[in-house]
DNA sequence: CGCGAATGCGCAATATTCTTGCGGTTCTTG
DNA sequence: CAAGAACCGCAAGAATATTGCGCATTCGCG
């Protein structure tokens, strides 16, 4: 079922918004080689059929003063429905956990965090995560550098499949 | 020197856009409650000054067919900084690694991935990651769901920061 | 074959937004 | 206290978004 209704021309919208999510709809239209009412019109079949979940702002939390990364590995005690939903829970309350991903393997959780500096995030290391309940052990690394950042999804294997299809 | 030059309302501005990446300029100017003309010159200023690096659609995977989801902890046998490059460089060219970020301590980077199945994964684990130059050992674990996605700043931490110092 | 029905395009018109130029006000500074 | 800088809002013109409508192509099916 996914992306069995989509043309060319809708995955051409999708590699363009993905990499610029302002482009106005005549720019937009232009693009993708048609008049822009359709194209509004795609884009917004797009959006209501769960293709696009929203458009964000790529806001550099260094200029902001978040100066440190870090990934976070949880293992917990129990691995329970009940627990695993609890420890979600109590990471969507916490400011400094941008991105929490549960894991198959030894590590039940992968977090990525940000901080001010290193301090405060140990302070929530070992003031909050450490000590939360049902938390076995975490294991911290910090983010040197990053070389590439772009969630989504990689258009040119999307069409090499298509293309393995036909 | 990051976060001297703003005020309230450029972080209003700057958590709006990063809930709502389209928002009309009118829009936003109506919600930090100035008029729409500063109000865009703030944001071109924002975006000039590297505070906003730029808009994305968030565009699901999952829809288009990238079912699997995977972190990769990847160890090379040089941390030179040439070697270290040349494996950045190396994931640039990797469709399927949609970030690299590298580490501090044991694990020298982590990598996300996606592919449209399992089977794909695999043959670019053992056919490109593992077989890479200077790779001495992978280890991946399957997203099984994510809780929390928000990439960026957590504006709330940020205003409990400059409350601290005023 | 051939006839609807459905899909999807483009044109045109209107509504909305973007963008710029221009004073006016406030705050800083010497 | 005056000159300058910074920033706001108003207003107008340009660009964009959005809707309605007619036409072409495709598809299903008698």
């Amino acid at each position: 079922m996914p992306g069995a209704k989509l043309d060319e021309i809708d995955r051409m919208i999708l590699a363009e918004l993905q990499a610029d999510g302002r482009m106005t709809n005549v720019e937009l239209a232009r693009r993708v080689g048609i008049s822009a009412p359709p194209c509004l019109r795609r884009v917004r079949t797009l959006e209501e059929q769960g293709y696009i979940r929203g458009y964000h702002a790529d806001v550099d939390p260094r200029e902001l003063g978040f100066d440190v990364s870090v990934f976070a590995m949880v293992r917990l005690v129990s691995q329970s429905e009940a627990e695993l939903s609890a420890f979600e829970a109590r990471c969507g309350g916490w400011p400094l956990v941008r991105e929490c991903h549960m894991l198959n393997g030894e590590v039940d959780f992968v977090l990525k965090c940000v901080a001010p500096d290193l301090r405060s995030f140990q302070a929530f290391l070992t003031g909050e995560l450490t000590a939360a309940p049902n938390v076995a052990s975490v294991k911290t690394s910090l983010v040197i550098r990053n070389a590439k950042a772009e969630p989504g999804v990689p258009f040119d294997v999307l069409e090499a499949r298509l293309a393995r299809k036909a």
